[in-house]
DNA sequence: AGAGGCTCATTGAAAATTAAACCAAACTGA
DNA sequence: TCAGTTTGGTTTAATTTTCAATGAGCCTCT
C-alpha cells in the first residue's frame, strides 16, 4: 500500500508550467522572509518568528500562553522554542511562569516591555507587509493567493493523514 | 522624503481580510518549509536549500557555476553558500575548482556522487511537492498562485530601487 | 608603476535551529 | 498502589546560518 512512496517508480515529474510555478513560489518565499527577517532584525532587533511569537502572546488572554500552546500556533518544535523563549527572556520582552493546575506546566508571559518593543515594531512591520504584498497585488490576486495558501496549509495540518508532527515529535 | 518609513506616525494597519490573507501565507510558507526540509532531510541527507544548489548545479553547463553565481541564483549570501560547499564538499557531492580567467574565483562543481544523489532523491522530492502543492489546487489556482508570487518576488528584487543586496553585504 | 577601490571568496565566532536524549509530573490500567 | 506509558518541557550536542573581518586578485586612474 505504501509501496509507492517509497519504490523507484518513476513519478510524475512536474510539467514546464508547474516548475515555473513552484519556481516562483520558492523564489518569492525565500525572498520574502529575507526581507522581512531583516527588516524586523533592523527595527526590533529580533528575526521574523521571535516576532510572531510576541504577536501570538499579545493576542493571548493574560497575553500568556502555555508552552506547547504557543509552540503549536507558531508551528514550531517545543525545543525551538524553549531556546526562543530563553533568548526572549533575556531581552526581558516574555517572562515565564509556572501552571498552577500542571506542574510540568509553563506559561509564557508577554512583559510591559516586550508589549512597548511590539508596539513599536508592529507600524514598520505592516508598512514592509503591505510594501511587499498588498500594494502589488490586486484583491482578486490577494484573494487566490490566500485561498491557495489556505488549501496547502490544510495539506500540510499535523492533524488528519497522521504525517509528520514537528512539535510532537 | 524618507520620513514617513521611520516616523512614528500611524500607518495603514491591515483589513481584517487582508490579515486572514497574510497569515494564511505565513502559516503555509512554514509549513511546506518544514515539510520539505524533513522529507528532504530523510531521503537525502541534506535541507531544502542544499538540495536546491545541487539542482542548480546540476543544470548548468558543465554541471558547475561560479560561486558568486550561484549564490544569487539560490539568493543566499555568499558566505553562507562558502560554508555550504564546504560542507557539500565534505559529502563529495560537490568539489571546487580554480577559474582560470579569474584567480579569485572559484567553480562549484556536481561530482558524479552528487548527480547520483540528485538522481535518488528527485523522485521522491518531486512527489512530495505535488502531494502538498499541486495535487490540491486547480489549474487555476496553480497559475494565480504562481503569478501573485512572481509579482511579489519582482517587488523584492535586490536589482531597481537599490534595496537591499543580501549578497552583496 | 602603483595607490585606491572593487569584487570574489573564505574565515571564525556568535546566534539560531534541529535532533535526540532526558527528567519529572500526570495518567492508565491491573 | 504501583509499573508502564504519555505528556510537558528542557538540555546537550551537532548542524546551519548570520555577522563582521580579512585577504587576494582585478581594475582604474594618474
Amino acid at each position: 500500500m505504501n509501496r509507492a512512496s517509497t519504490s523507484e517508480e518513476e513519478p510524475r515529474w512536474l510539467t514546464e508550467e508547474e516548475q515555473r510555478v513552484w519556481r516562483s513560489y520558492v523564489h518569492a518565499a525565500t525572498l520574502l522572509e529575507d526581507h522581512m527577517d531583516r527588516q524586523l532584525q533592523r527595527d526590533a532587533g529580533m528575526p521574523h518568528v521571535y516576532y510572531g511569537l510576541l504577536v501570538r502572546l499579545s493576542e493571548s488572554p493574560q497575553r500568556r500562553l502555555r508552552m506547547t500552546e504557543l509552540a503549536m500556533h507558531a508551528k514550531i518544535t517545543r525545543s525551538r522554542l524553549s531556546h526562543a523563549i530563553a533568548r526572549l527572556e533575556k531581552n526581558s520582552w516574555v517572562r515565564r511562569e509556572d501552571c498552577p493546575d500542571d506542574k510540568r506546566g509553563q506559561f509564557a508571559v508577554l512583559t510591559e516591555q516586550g508589549t512597548e518593543v511590539l508596539r513599536r515594531a508592529a507600524p514598520g512591520h505592516v508598512t514592509a507587509v503591505r510594501n511587499a504584498v498588498f500594494d502589488r497585488l490586486t484583491p482578486e490576486q490577494q484573494k487566490a493567493l490566500g485561498e491557495a495558501m489556505q488549501i496547502i496549509a490544510e495539506g500540510l495540518q499535523p492533524n488528519e493523514a497522521g504525517a509528520d508532527l514537528p512539535w510532537l515529535r
